[in-house]
This record gives C-alpha cells, sequence and structure tokens, in this order.
DNA sequence: CGGTTTTATGTAATCCATTACATTGCGCTG
DNA sequence: CAGCGCAATGTAATGGATTACATAAAACCG
C-alpha cells in the first residue's frame, strides 16, 4: 500500500538545499517564527495587533525582528487585505505652483493617515488619466483625487472611490472639495467697482472646465449688480499660462476699447497681463488694475505684488484626502461637495480709478 | 471510527453560498478560464505572453476578458514577480518650482517605462525621508530617486536601487546626474566680470549640501582667475527662499561694502534680492546686476528678467530616472556619475558696471 | 472541585496571478 | 510506422502575509 513514496514533489525550499547563491530573498514571517520559536499566527499578530498577544511573546518577538531585520512584505499584506495605502492624485501638470501646493495638502494628510500618493500627471490626456484610473481598477492604489473637470470610468462595482478637488463634476455622486468660484469672483470685481472701475475687462479660462464659467459667471453677476453693461468686447479667453495673459492683453488692447481694470481667472495669466501692460507703457496700478486668481506663492512677489483671490490650496488637498480616505473607510459614506472660502488679498496691483 | 465525518470544512467558497451581497470581488483568472473553458495558466499566457499560445486560443481569452471586464489584480502579480513598477521621488518640497520640473522630467521616463511615481515630500525630515526609503525595504516600490544630498539606508542585502539627482554624494557608490555647480557658478560670476563688476557679492545656499559649496567654489574660483580678492564680507547664507533671498540683502547692505553685483544660488533667493534692492531704491540692473541660478520658470518674467544659470531640470529628472530602471533591470551595471550641463542665460537683470 | 469564560497560541485556508514541470497531440523523419 | 521534437495546454506549487477557526491553558465562580 501507499504506493506514493517516490511521488518526489520539489522541496527545494529555502532552507535547506546547498545553494546559497540564491537572489537575496528577504525574510518571511516564517523566518522570524522559526526563530522566535512560535507561529506565524502570533509574529503577524504581534506586529499587527500587539494588544492580542502576551506582553513577554511580544518583546521576545519584536527583538528577534529587529535582530534579524524583517520587514513584512507589503504586497503580500497587500494582497490578502486587499487594501494597498495608496492614491493617486490626478492633475494635469505639476509644474503648475497652484497644483503643486494642492498636492501637498494631498501628501500631508496622507501621510498622516499612512497612505501614499501617487503622481497622476495627465498633461490633461484622457489616456494618461485612463492609465491611472485602471490602477485602481487593478488593486494597485485604493483611491484617486482628481483635479481635472472630469471622472474617469473605473469598472468596478460599487462605490468609486474618487473625489474630485479644485474641480467639481456637475449632478454626480462624486466628492468634490472646491471654493465657491462664482462669489471669489464677484468679489474681486466687486472690489473693482468699489474702487470706482467701470470699464472692466476679464480675462477667461478655457471654457471646458466648469470653475472657469463659473468664474465668469461670478464676473457677470458683479457687473449686473453694479449696474454696469457687460460687454463681450472686453473679455478675452487664455489657457492659463503666462503667455496668454500676456496675449490676451494684446488683444484687449488691439480692439481699442478703453478700460482701467482687468480680471483675470488665474494668477499666472495676471502675470502675463501685467507685462503686457507695462511694455505697452500701461502702469500698473495707475492706469491699469490687475487682480488674479488663486494666489499662487510668487503672487506676492511680482511688482507690484499682485491683488488676488486666495484659494486655500493647502487645504482643498487636505480636505479632498480626508473625504477620499473616509470613503475608503466606509464605502457607505454619503456623497458630498464640500466648499471651502476664498478670500480677496489686496496687494499692490489694484488701485483706485482715476478718471 | 472515522469521527470526522462532521469536520465542517469552511466552504463558502464564492461560487455557490446564498449570500449575494459580498463585497465587490474583483474577477479573478479562475473565473476567466472556466468562462473560456482553458486552464488559468493559459489565461495567464494569453495576457502576458500572447505569442505562446495559439492564435485562437488567444483570441477567444481576449474576448472573454473583455466581455467580462477582467482586470488581473496587480497586487498578485507583484506579489509573484517580486516588482512593482513603482519607484519613489524623494524631494524635500515639492511646491518648489525647481523639483517641481525635475518631477515631471521623472514622471515622464517612469510612464514611458511602465513605472509609476510615488511621491515623497519629506520636508527634508531624516524621518519622512526613511519612512520612503523602507517602502523599498518592504517592497512597496522598487527603487527610490532622491533629490536630497543623504542617501537613506535600506536595509537589504545587495545593490541599493537609489539614484540621486541634482545633488550628489561624494565617494560612493550611488548612481548620480547633476550639473557641475563649480563651472556653472563659475561662468556666471566670469560674466559678471565680464562686465566689468569687481564688488561682486554672493547669496550662498545651505552649507549642508555640497553643490551649495560647488557654487561657492565656483564663485571663489571666477573672482580668482579675474585677480580679485575673496571678500566674506560680500557673501549672505540663504536657506533658498525669497524671503532668505531679501534678508541677505539686507545684512549685505548693513555692512557698509558697497558692491555692483550680486550672484545668488537659486533663482528665488534672487528674486527676493531683487525686492529688497529695489525697495532700497537701488536699480536693477543699473545699480546692482544680480544672476540667479535653476531657471525655474518664474525667471523669465520677473521685472527685470532674471540672468540666470539654466539647469536642465526635465533632463535632469529624465537621465535620473532612466539610470534608476536600467539599473533596476541589472544589478549589475557599474555605478555611474552623469554630469550634465547648465547653460548661463543672459535676461534684463545684468548690465556693465557704471562706476 | 467541576464547569465556564477568557486569553494566548497554533494550524491551515486564503488572497490571486505566475510559472516550473508534466502531459498531450501532432507533424516529420528515416 | 516507431520515435523524436515541438507546440499547446494543463496541473499544481509558489510568492508571503493575514486571519477564521480550533485548541490549549489559565482564570474565575459558585
Amino acid at each position: 500500500m501507499s504506493g506514493d513514496g517516490s511521488k518526489r514533489k520539489r522541496q527545494r525550499g529555502k532552507g535547506d538545499s546547498g545553494a546559497g547563491t540564491q537572489p537575496a530573498r528577504g525574510k518571511t514571517v516564517k523566518e522570524i517564527a522559526a526563530a522566535a520559536n512560535v507561529s506565524v499566527a502570533t509574529v503577524s499578530r504581534a506586529l499587527q495587533r500587539p494588544e492580542v498577544v502576551s506582553e513577554a511573546t511580544r518583546q521576545h518577538i519584536h527583538e528577534v525582528v529587529k535582530r534579524l531585520g524583517y520587514t513584512p512584505n507589503a504586497q503580500a499584506r497587500n494582497l490578502r487585505t486587499a487594501r494597498t495605502r495608496l492614491i493617486v492624485a490626478l492633475l494635469p501638470d505639476i509644474a503648475n505652483p497652484f497644483f503643486s501646493e494642492v498636492i501637498r495638502g494631498i501628501e500631508q494628510v496622507a501621510h498622516e493617515s499612512g497612505y501614499s500618493v501617487l503622481l497622476g500627471e495627465t498633461q490633461s490626456s484622457l489616456v494618461r488619466e485612463q492609465a491611472y484610473a485602471d490602477m485602481v481598477a487593478a488593486r494597485q492604489a485604493d483611491g484617486i483625487i482628481t483635479m481635472s473637470p472630469r471622472v474617469p470610468a473605473i469598472p468596478i462595482q460599487g462605490r468609486l472611490p474618487v473625489v474630485n478637488a479644485c474641480e467639481y463634476v456637475k449632478d454626480s455622486q462624486i466628492c468634490s472639495v472646491y471654493v465657491d468660484n462664482v462669489a471669489a469672483a464677484a468679489t474681486a470685481v466687486d472690489y473693482l467697482v468699489t474702487l470706482g472701475h467701470r470699464d472692466i475687462a476679464f480675462i477667461a479660462g478655457p471654457p471646458t472646465s466648469p470653475i472657469c464659467v463659473d468664474r465668469e459667471l461670478g464676473y457677470q453677476r458683479a457687473l449686473q449688480r453694479a449696474g454696469i453693461a457687460i460687454n463681450p468686447v472686453l473679455s478675452a479667453i487664455g489657457d492659463f499660462s503666462i503667455e496668454a495673459g500676456e496675449r490676451a492683453i494684446e488683444l484687449l488692447l488691439s480692439r481699442g476699447q478703453a478700460f482701467s481694470a482687468v480680471f483675470c481667472s488665474n494668477d499666472e495669466m495676471a502675470i502675463g497681463a501685467m507685462r503686457a501692460l507695462s511694455s505697452h507703457g500701461l502702469r500698473v496700478p495707475e492706469d491699469v488694475s490687475v487682480v488674479g486668481f488663486d494666489d499662487i506663492r510668487f503672487a506676492r512677489y511680482t511688482l507690484p505684488a499682485l491683488t488676488t483671490i486666495a484659494q486655500p490650496k493647502n487645504a482643498l488637498g487636505r480636505e479632498a484626502t480626508t473625504m477620499l480616505i473616509e470613503l475608503l473607510n466606509d464605502p457607505a459614506v454619503p456623497p458630498r461637495k464640500r466648499v471651502l472660502s476664498a478670500d480677496l488679498v489686496v496687494r499692490g496691483s489694484t488701485a483706485p480709478h482715476r478718471p
């Protein structure tokens, strides 16, 4: 009986066989368990939930772990627990100072909560956006914070682990954190009105993004409130770059319609606008007041320093991350939109209108 | 006898038992294999090495995969293959425009090679640096690109999967990519000398970093070459921030030693210097010429535009990543130091000396 | 002191894809 | 046609930790 004595199973476990030249495999729980004379379960528990093992055992195991220099294999843990503690931060452009400050807020909260941040720069490419979203489907990341106005499709069932930061998607089940762009833009324009300006130009952002539409809306509302007619000749569109700000001013000036102030949809365009204005011999703020949006770090250091709407960049990142982590811990939390406040910061680029 | 007929093994595999409320488990190879009437091995092969399965089978499997919406679990794959295709980018501060452009280069190459980038902002904290390094030990990332002058300890045997970018560590087996800071700084100062300046101030960076020492060395060499005595009263130290540049100028001016030019160890301090100078009624470049280092994006847009040393930021990131990936593919490649060139970009902040 | 909790630990199943090795079937050659 | 080689596929071991369930030992209780 028992005719299977010869069934030579492959037994080249790491413990015995001669070849000491194996490729640098890390230590495993098994080895620690053996060295500490306990079971793998106990080792795992001593490391994960120290309160359930006896004081003596725990200390002993920790001592062995330290002595042998053991670090649990995160891949194995992740596979078993089905969590990666990784979140993807999707943004169009990391070199944009606005985003890089938001990212920093994301990184902070993530780190505090034991998560790490995977950088997903998309260059606004749908393909790349999708590629990062697929990492969630592949369980290589737990969730996504997206700073673009689109929410990528993730072929998983259940609630999408996605939070929208800075941007937001209308009518959706997606959590978002952003500022009230309409109100903020209106505040900026109100301020210009207060200073006596009536011919206020506007440099818009790409109309594909809802927040740009909102900023334009705010501009229009403020004008209406002040009884000023909206003049399309005083509007130009830019792509958020400094160069776009310059071009926009060129365009506005070429139209021949005078203006004594210009509200820009972001700081970089405002910086471009200031340059273009001064290269046309127009002084800021004496001849033209300029207001930006975002309050990037350099806004404070332009000459003159830029009056702008300060977005709580760090808080946007922090809040978005907090939301995402909440969502990851409990997929049943209801979708929320959180609106942070953005305040006008008056600096040197604005002055009372001089007729 | 045989008292084990009752040994109810837990059989709650996903196929049968009633509760349809299970928590959104993803599809597995097994299910695909079953649906396609092949073995798991064949499915895996069809996806990983399509050339080894027959044309018909491959098409059939792909069809099933698509129909059922299957995405292989990356954690499982990673565990098995012992690679994560993740690299950590360690940097002190993501909001620093210099680093964010380097990061972009890193992200690009990583993406081209099928890697993703884990953002490791350290705030120059050793603890956080180490925490990210430990992710490599925990096999949660394959390697590290560090932009700080330290190389964290990673308790793994064999070659450390680390590349140093922008900074470098002396006498080490670590791969690095950086510019010749001595030569670049000397070029900048040479240029000021050519313009007739002899009283050239210097704003140094934190002396803990070798590249700062190098920049100072370059400054000194250029002066020596020109037969100008090095005057310690004309040097100040800053921490790379705009404010530090302002403070440095205050300090230099307070010392009473006249200077007609100042070379700053980075652009942000140069921007601060320009502000401080003009708030003291000194015109740039008419009264004082200013040169920076890095050529961050805003350097082009200051008033006057900043003359500076252009570091190939994108290339630094790209090259570092290329090196790291090479190293990951073949740990036997010899350690290399790669020096990229940095060129002087002359803009408006420098002018001939006017006695 | 027998019986019931509680506490500490062990055993083995599980997560899911990859892949070494085994097997099957077919075409080709001498 | 036996025999060999190659191509295609299958079976099951493997990676390393977590954890459900089982068990043993200790504490508690009337």
